[in-house]
DNA sequence: AGCACGCCGACT
DNA sequence: GTCGGCGTGCTC
């Protein structure tokens, strides 16, 4: 045996030598993901003259059906399977391989969320076709121009076909205004030849030179810090925050432009309300094109298109929600969270995920920049950029001549509203003092639908959902009484279902339906409108409703919490918080966060033109944190408070949350595994279970769910811990989720 | 997650 | 006498 003398890897010494190559006498196995909750892989073998590599996607047998998997990496230990129940991989997909990145990412996420590894994996392949390539389109290139009938028709599209290149049958058509039998006759008499043309992309690739150095002053300094952190094209996490209007949008374009020239694929991610047309259109205002889109409805065949050239490398930036951030991308460069403390970043079913700290771990391993953008950052990123782990870009002032709101609290118990009303006399004295200025008023009110809760004035009965235990709302304009928990809905009763008594049920509280009612009670004559999630004609009427208001269509818009994202209304100068307080008192840890960030979003809606405008926000908590730190404008003394509360109350980032969703048909049953798992909570050091004061047991659409609040110092020990607890408890298959809720930066 | 197997109630 | 409910268990 000869010794290698001198090397520089000292490994090699332990080598043995490998003698002659022994007959490969065993067929190859591989381990295979298959989606279905496992803890891992399957084992799967390699049929003779089939090629595959760690990220090939196949068709395995799985019991009696076929299923999509992904080739995984060989494990150590390598399963103790009974090699006879090995089962050939089946088909290999003619689809480049998930990259190594993407495996060890999946794998993570599988890790962190105590998910199934298959399951995660087979979010990357949400493309049930896609995985061989696309078809080649026909196309038809011109051979012959003299053709025995010339017509005036046949010449227009002679010349147009005669530039050398292939068309396609319908374009061709289209360019030359003709019917289809004067292109097919053509066909007939051979003038053409049928040639294959590789399938149109999605989009046209976007420029990075299209437009070119439109920032000024403070954009243009951050616009600089950025392009230079992307070219360094390391990983690192930058923190845009900058007030509504700043142009922050225009400024993290500069940061893609930079992707785009060092040739990387850019992922945009968008809460999915704000994936608007108005987003697209400018985004195509800087780079020429606009973006692939992914999201939950796109149509199945553009899915799929997307899907297939994303892992080409043919699309080169996509606009996407949160799933988007496991698409397979082939040279993924940059990622982007714009409105990165939106909570629509959450996944809350299957896999329960955080996209936004996802993304942070995903540039982390592809070892790329991330840039989360948000007017009013999540605290867990404000805490990030503080301690320094993330690069914090500031932007001040509003662009142009837009002026921030001018606001004003309004204390509701000085100035009540008229018996029976929600609004106070300032408030409808602004509404008046506007309209008359032939302005818009907007008044915003988080609760859907009449009245959240409907009681019996004879015997009390007051309307809960048979399903769960919230209470009914109800809809007035759709005579509904719904749960909005679960979507149980029924008539409204005109007779209490309890004493039979008619006509004594009583409407308590807000929504806006109720509000809209007042509204127009005082102004009969204005033009009002309701908006909100649940208004009929769906998605498309409300976008129609949201152009004709920002046309300037409606006088007085009265709306729930979509009226907060992305839309722009000029002509809105005066914006009403009708319940500042709604939403402070529900036991989350990140109530008051919520609602700084929602009421400075909403707040924002107005002054966005040069015209003056005001905020009134009605409150029966003038002195609250969060409402002194709305008029004031002073973000940052907000969250220096917040900051500190958090830190000493060891609530998020510094204390470690984790929801635990339990789920089962029957009550009973989930409140067995729930007590169970609460009473083993404290029996582990440093586990803190929320009381049901802070964070009752709720019903989130038919699962019950609680949250423990683990304190400890590193992740992989609250990890052990939960799986730990989980295999402890009470036995009941797929019954319980866990969501690991903590700031990934933290561990990385 | 699917899907089959298997064991008890109301039907052509 | 069968069709069909969903409880239980398995899938390399």
């Amino acid at each position: 045996m000869v010794r290698a003398m001198k090397t520089d890897s000292p490994a090699l010494f332990e080598l043995p030598d490998p003698g002659p190559e022994p007959a490969r006498q065993t067929v190859r196995a591989v381990p295979v993901l298959v989606p279905m909750p496992a803890p891992g892989p399957y084992s799967y073998t390699v049929p003779e003259n089939v090629h595959v590599v760690p990220g090939s996607i196949v068709v395995v047998p799985l019991g009696p059906r076929k299923v999509i998997g992904v080739v995984w990496d060989e494990r150590g230990e390598g399963g103790s399977v009974d090699p006879k129940k090995l089962r050939p991989i089946e088909h290999v997909f003619d689809c480049p391989p998930l990259a190594d990145d993407m495996r060890v990412f999946l794998d993570w996420v599988a890790a962190y969320t105590l998910t199934p590894p298959g399951y995660v994996a087979r979010m990357a392949l949400r493309a049930p076709t896609a995985f061989d390539p696309e078809p080649m389109v026909e196309g038809l290139r011109l051979v012959k121009s003299e053709l025995e009938r010339m017509t005036p028709a046949r010449a227009r599209v002679i010349e147009l076909a005669s530039d050398g290149f292939a068309w396609t049958r319908l374009g061709l058509v289209h360019a030359a205004g003709v019917s289809a039998s004067v292109v097919d006759g053509m066909i007939a008499q051979g003038a053409f030849e049928t040639v294959f043309l590789p399938p149109p992309p999605v989009v046209a690739p976007p420029d990075p030179d299209y437009v070119a150095d439109r920032l000024e002053g403070v954009q243009k300094d951050a616009a600089r810090v950025l392009i230079k952190t992307v070219d360094k094209g390391k990983f690192s996490v930058s923190l845009i925050d900058g007030v509504t209007g700043s142009g922050k949008t225009e400024v993290y374009f500069e940061a893609v432009a930079e992707a785009l020239k060092r040739g990387k694929q850019v992922l945009i991610l968008l809460p999915e309300i704000a994936l608007t047309a108005s987003f697209l259109e400018r985004f195509q205002d800087r780079f020429g094109s606009k973006p692939a889109e992914w999201h939950s409805d796109l149509a199945p065949r553009t899915r799929e298109k997307v899907w297939r050239q994303v892992v080409t490398g043919e699309v080169r930036v996509v606009a996407g929600a949160r799933s988007a951030l496991f698409l397979p991308f082939a040279e993924l460069g940059l990622i982007v969270v714009d409105e990165e403390h939106d909570p629509a970043y959450k996944q809350e079913d299957r896999v329960f995920y955080n996209a936004r700290d996802m993304a942070v771990v995903r540039a982390r391993i592809g070892d790329f920049p991330t840039v989360l953008v948000s007017a009013t950052p999540s605290v867990e990123s404000q805490v990030n950029a503080m301690q320094g782990r993330y690069q914090a870009i500031h932007l001040p002032t509003r662009f142009g001549d837009a002026a921030m709101p001018d606001l004003r609290l309004v204390d509701m118990r000085r100035h009540a509203p008229a018996r029976g009303g929600f609004l106070s006399p300032l408030m409808l004295r602004g509404v008046d003092a506007t309209l008359k200025k032939g302005e818009q008023s907007l008044l915003f009110l988080n609760r859907r639908g009449y009245a959240p809760l409907t009681l019996c004035r004879v015997c009390g009965h007051r309307f809960q959902c048979p399903q769960c235990s919230s209470w009914l709302v109800e809809h007035r304009f759709r005579g509904v009484i719904q749960c909005h928990q679960c979507g149980y809905q029924e008539k409204t009763p005109e007779a209490c279902p309890e004493c039979g008594t008619l006509d004594h049920l009583v409407a308590c509280g807000p929504g806006v339906e109720r509000i809209a009612e007042e509204v127009v009670s005082h102004f009969p004559d204005a033009r009002t409108i309701v908006l909100s999630s649940d208004m009929a004609g769906g998605v498309k009427r409300l976008r129609l409703e949201l152009e004709a208001i920002a046309k300037g269509e409606a006088d007085i818009v009265i709306g729930t919490q979509l009226v907060a994202k992305g839309h722009n209304f000029p002509l809105m100068t005066l914006v009403g918080i009708v319940d500042a307080d709604l939403g402070l008192a529900n036991g989350d840890p990140r109530a008051a966060e919520r609602t700084f960030q929602l009421l400075h979003q909403v707040t924002g809606r107005a002054g966005r033109t040069g015209l003056k405008s005001h905020g009134l926000i009605q409150t029966y908590q003038p002195g609250h944190p969060v409402m002194q730190a709305i008029v004031s404008g002073d973000a940052e003394a907000f969250y220096d408070r917040e900051i500190s509360e958090r830190e000493k109350a060891n609530l998020p980032p510094f204390g470690r949350l984790a929801s635990i969703i339990i789920s089962a048909d029957d009550r009973h049953s989930a409140e067995v595994h729930a007590r169970a798992l609460r009473n083993a909570a404290p029996q582990a050091a440093g586990i803190t279970v929320l009381g049901p004061a802070e964070a009752p047991l709720a019903l989130v659409r038919g699962r019950y769910r609680f949250r423990l609040l683990v304190h400890g110092q590193r992740t992989s020990d609250m990890q052990g811990f939960l799986k730990a607890m989980l295999a402890a408890g009470p036995k009941e298959r797929g019954s319980l989720h866990v969501q690991v809720d903590i700031d990934p930066q933290s561990f990385l």
